[in-house]
RNA sequence: GCCCGGAUGGCGGAAUUGGUAGACGCGCUGGACUUAAAAUCCAGUGACCUUUGGGUUGUGCGGGUUCAAGUCCCGCUCCGGGUACCA
């Protein structure tokens, strides 16, 4: 028989599916191991060549884990709702369900034809009512959780309110929102309604009044990691900051953890690195200004407490609450007119205008607490409310934005730090801002002299001492905006009476996404379900109106594939201690700042109320490398419908136009289905070089409208699922990203036609040999085990492919067809090429499926080698090679390399000064 | 601007600890088989020089360490990614 794969590959499929080869359950006597792959959001275009990458590393690792005996959970599902589906649906009316279900289908059965090992009977939907039951429990779990500083974990909110009722809120130490002081007695006097208001500002899950991204193309806030260069991620809208009241999760009280815990991750250093920059710790002082003829203070955070006697003015962000207060009637117009000038520029705007420094005087002094000079308030956009107080002590002298700021309003600019061998210098004449991380300080009263570092700690005593400020810890993590104004997501599980915020009861989940007649907002500007019927209890309160954002159903997807089924709990007990937590984790880095920033934290959360055993999810996460498009091109003539190859087009004047690839085949243009592929180019005339037509080519991102988007479809159908696999993991590492050029398949497919060959004589018959191996043969097979095996546990599979080859190439020299060679080889390949290995298997003669046989073990007997052929080397010049025996000595491998022709001629009568032996590496004579 | 990656033939890439640079594959050239094509197989293939023995040179650029550097150190250039008035 030849090598059919379309038949082999249909069949396994159905036997796989058939006899649920892949279905996995709890099972105390193997060693569990979990491998996750991103779910993907099934997308209206399917998937192509670039997405099954990652799940194609992590389908090897999977089946080579089985095969080492472990039992391994490998699960996937659909990230089901989200903006493209509903946007789809304002468009066309279309139900967004019935979308995401189509493209659902479409994706399974993409998925299915690369024959991917996963548990299809774990498979989940996050727009699963029976899904989003426990996304919506989690939320309720949040909102009646809050976290107690002390313990450093999250607590019930009851344990808070008992000790509201006792002692008020003076001992609390909670990461809250800024609260006044109660006593108990007080506490016990408010209403129910002001009590639960309190409370919002404990809650993990809270709703308040914050500045957001508000995106009006898309209708919704954003959070922070779904706004790239001031416009959305997905649509590419603007963006512009808004106060509104939101529901947001308390995830900066996890910013230390989520910090500190990255190092006990096995993650590449980028990936840690971008979470580091986005949590953004930063260590400094609090400290309060008084203010000229107000009772009222002006709090900053500042990471160089050292400098304050460096502080010649003050900058508040427009957006400040303090602005009005201070505002003098004389400068009551500009400051009004600034402020709205701010509001008005959306983000985008005000970050491409970094530049232009702009500001407004207040009228309001404030007093710098080290000198007590009088110091002017400003406003200015280059202060942000989101970060630490929204007001800034301004130290021109040394920060170069202060500095730029006090040139242009003309404000006076102290040096107050001096590095060493430096001399202090007229700030007048300076261009920039001193550099002040080292060095000494002067102009600093009882701080003088004193290293930067100590006059920090110093000057933080100091602050502590007269209470005006404090040592303080500040994160750059903001607290995640989770109300979407959108219809395709999960609703809140909450309801309000007197506009408070209460959890629907537990029982009575999932709280399901009720109809509505438009995904649009009403005329009023409500989001899409106060256009839904009944959208209320039972006793008639209204539910909330928002849904939760794209995050909320991937946060704990991990969880629920230990236990899908489960309708007690996310995840039982007994489910999350035996398959724990996911050992490996494949993935994009797209997701650094969003996903694995929002998962860690749900995951932590959860670890603290006890519902899960670990306080990561992601023990290992490797982050698979783009896939890029090469987009290939004609040249057409200016003005004419001919078009010139690609190395005759310098002749012309040529317009390059994108090209579909699927046309273009090692860049020959395939010219006849080119006239037909456009009406346009019906009549084009070619100019062609030896009789083809050449095509430019470049590396661009793969997209439908750069005509370079392959699907594995076509693939599949012409090569074949397991050239496929193979091909995508020849192309290079795993983790760097490479354009996905089709040329260059064909060598894969061949190879995997000779690997059938070995097993067939020339009239393509089964045919292997029960005679014993001779060493040669050994010595190729184990030499391939222990390559493979060492390739796949560095994820190299790049390498591992092209072992492969050579280990085939070199069998055939061999004429090898024995049994004993070719078996284990076989079960090497099976994890790579699922296929056709499964179908040689049964050939063979197994009855039961490649997926339980074991991982052979190599000899080391066999590959032992009784000479090495070293190279010779001339200063470190290879000029001969020379075959030793493997326990010579040095003196004796010097001897017999000296004594060498070849070594005569470059010795040239001379005496080395020196001659270099390294067993099994190298002889390196110098002269 | 700051922080992370990366740069090796015509192309994708290999070289795991400093030890024969270019494995493996594509492409290309030549050959075998064939009426022909496809498929398959064999040989060659970094550049330059060459008396066909070989020689010189070569891993983005410039320096350095070393018997020996693609690999380590210092200084650049370009490309990719992240992030940004973050106080």
């Amino acid at each position: 028989m030849e090598y059919n794969f379309r038949e082999i590959e249909q069949k396994w499929h159905k036997k796989w599916n058939a006899d649920k080869t892949y279905k996995v359950d709890i099972d105390n006597n193997k060693p569990k191991y979990y491998v996750l792959d991103m779910f993907p959001y099934p997308s209206g275009a399917g998937l192509h060549v670039g997405h099954p990458l990652g799940y194609i590393a992590s389908d090897i690792y999977s089946r080579y884990k089985r095969l080492k005996g472990y039992n391994v959970l490998h699960p996937m599902g659909y990230d089901a709702f989200g903006l493209p589906a509903e946007q789809y649906a304002i468009q066309t009316g279309q139900h967004p369900a019935i979308t995401t279900d189509k493209n659902i289908k479409r994706y399974k059965e993409q998925l299915e034809k690369i024959g991917f090992s996963y548990d299809w009977d774990r498979e989940i939907r996050t727009s699963n009512p029976d899904y989003y039951k426990w996304t919506q429990w989690v939320f309720i779990e949040l909102f009646e959780h809050w976290y107690n500083n002390d313990l450093q974990k999250a607590v019930p909110i009851t344990d808070l309110i008992e000790n509201f009722k006792n002692e008020g809120n003076q001992k609390v130490n909670a990461v809250c929102d800024e609260t006044d002081i109660f006593s108990g007695e007080e506490w016990n006097n408010k209403t129910e309604k002001e009590q639960q208001i309190i409370l919002l500002n404990y809650r993990l899950a809270y709703l308040a009044d914050t500045e957001v991204n508000w995106c009006p193309g898309l209708g919704t806030v954003l959070a922070n990691d779904e706004v790239k260069e001031g416009v959305s991620v997905r649509g590419g809208f603007p963006v512009v900051q808004k106060k509104m009241k939101q529901w947001s999760l308390r995830i900066s009280a996890y910013a230390e953890r989520l910090l500190n815990d990255l190092e006990k991750l096995e993650w590449s250093d980028s990936l840690k690195e971008i979470q580091k920059n986005w949590i953004g710790r930063s260590e400094g002082a609090e400290m309060k200004f008084k203010l000229k003829d107000h009772d009222l203070e002006m709090e900053v955070f500042t990471t160089r407490p050292d400098t304050t006697w460096g502080v010649t003015f003050m900058v508040l962000a427009p957006e400040s609450e303090l602005v009005e207060k201070i505002t003098t009637s004389e400068f009551k117009n500009e400051i009004e007119e600034y402020v709205l000038k701010t509001k008005k520029r959306s983000e985008r705007e005000r970050l491409a205008d970094v530049k232009t420094v702009s500001g407004q005087f207040t009228g309001g002094y404030a007093i710098n607490p080290m000198t007590n000079q009088e110091i002017p308030i400003y406003i200015s956009d280059y202060v942000l409310m989101g970060y630490g107080t929204g007001a800034i002590m301004a130290v021109p002298g040394h920060d170069s934005r202060d500095f730029k700021f006090a040139r242009h309003f003309d404000l006076p600019i102290i040096q107050v730090v001096v590095k060493e061998g430096d001399e202090p210098t007229d700030p007048s004449t300076w261009e920039d801002s001193y550099d002040s991380k080292e060095g000494e300080m002067i102009n600093s009263g009882f701080i003088n002299d004193l290293k930067v570092n100590k006059a920090i700690k110093k000057t933080i005593t100091y602050l502590e001492d007269k209470s005006i400020g404090n040592g303080k810890v500040n994160f750059r993590l903001r607290d995640a905006i989770f109300s979407r104004q959108r219809y395709w997501g999960e609703p809140f599980p909450l309801y309000f009476k007197e506009g408070i915020p209460y959890p629907v009861k537990k029982k009575d989940l999932p709280l399901e996404l009720p109809e509505v007649d438009a995904f649009l907002p009403t005329e009023k500007g409500e989001p899409p379900l106060a256009r839904a019927k009944n959208w209320q209890t039972d006793e008639g309160l209204p539910f909330e109106l928002s849904t939760m954002p794209g995050f909320a159903g991937s946060s704990a997807y991990y969880l629920r594939y230990m236990d899908p089924k489960n309708s007690d709990a996310l995840v039982s007990k007994e489910a999350n201690e035996y398959w724990q937590d996911v050992d490996l984790y494949i993935g994009g880095t797209e997701h650094a700042t969003g996903h694995l920033v929002y998962s860690r934290f749900w995951n932590k959360f959860l670890f603290d109320i006890g519902w899960v055993c670990k306080d990561e999810p992601f023990k290992k996460l490797i982050n698979q490398g783009m896939i890029q498009g090469r987009s290939s091109f004609v040249y057409r003539v200016k003005g004419t419908n001919k078009f010139v190859s690609y190395n005759l087009r310098n002749d012309f004047e040529v317009t390059p136009i994108h090209v579909d690839v699927n046309l273009v085949s090692n860049d020959i243009l395939d010219t006849e289905s080119f006239k037909n592929w456009n009406p346009e180019y019906n009549n084009a005339e070619f100019i062609l070089e030896d009789g083809k037509y050449h095509c430019g080519y470049a590396v661009e991102k793969m997209s439908k409208s750069l005509y370079n988007v392959v699907n594995p479809d076509d693939i599949i159908e012409q090569y074949g699922a397991d050239t496929l696999r193979m091909y995508e993991m020849f192309l290079g590492p795993l983790e760097m990203s490479k354009p996905w050029d089709t040329n260059g398949i064909d060598g894969v497919h061949k190879f995997l036609r000779k690997f059938w060959r070995l097993f067939h004589d020339d009239q393509n018959n089964f045919s292997i040999s029960e005679e014993n191996p001779t060493d040669d043969e050994f010595k190729v097979l184990h030499k391939t085990i222990k390559k493979i095996q060492e390739d796949i546990v560095r994820f190299s599979f790049n390498t591992s492919v092209s072992a492969f080859m050579i280990c085939v190439n070199e069998l055939n020299d061999l004429k090898c067809n024995k049994r004993e060679i070719l078996e284990p080889l076989v079960i090497l390949i099976s994890p790579f090429a699922p296929h056709i290995a499964e179908e040689i298997w049964q050939i063979c003669g197994k009855s039961e499926s490649i997926t339980f046989a074991e991982f052979p073990l190599y000899e080391e007997k066999y590959l032992v080698e009784n000479v090495f052929e070293y190279p010779v080397s001339f200063n470190g010049k290879m000029r001969f090679t020379l075959k030793l025996p493997m326990d010579i000595s040095a003196k004796e491998a010097e001897k017999q390399a000296l004594d060498h022709e070849v070594a005569q001629k470059w010795l040239d009568g001379k005496t080395p000064k020196k001659v270099i032996f390294v067993p099994k590496r190298i002889i390196n004579i110098v002269i």
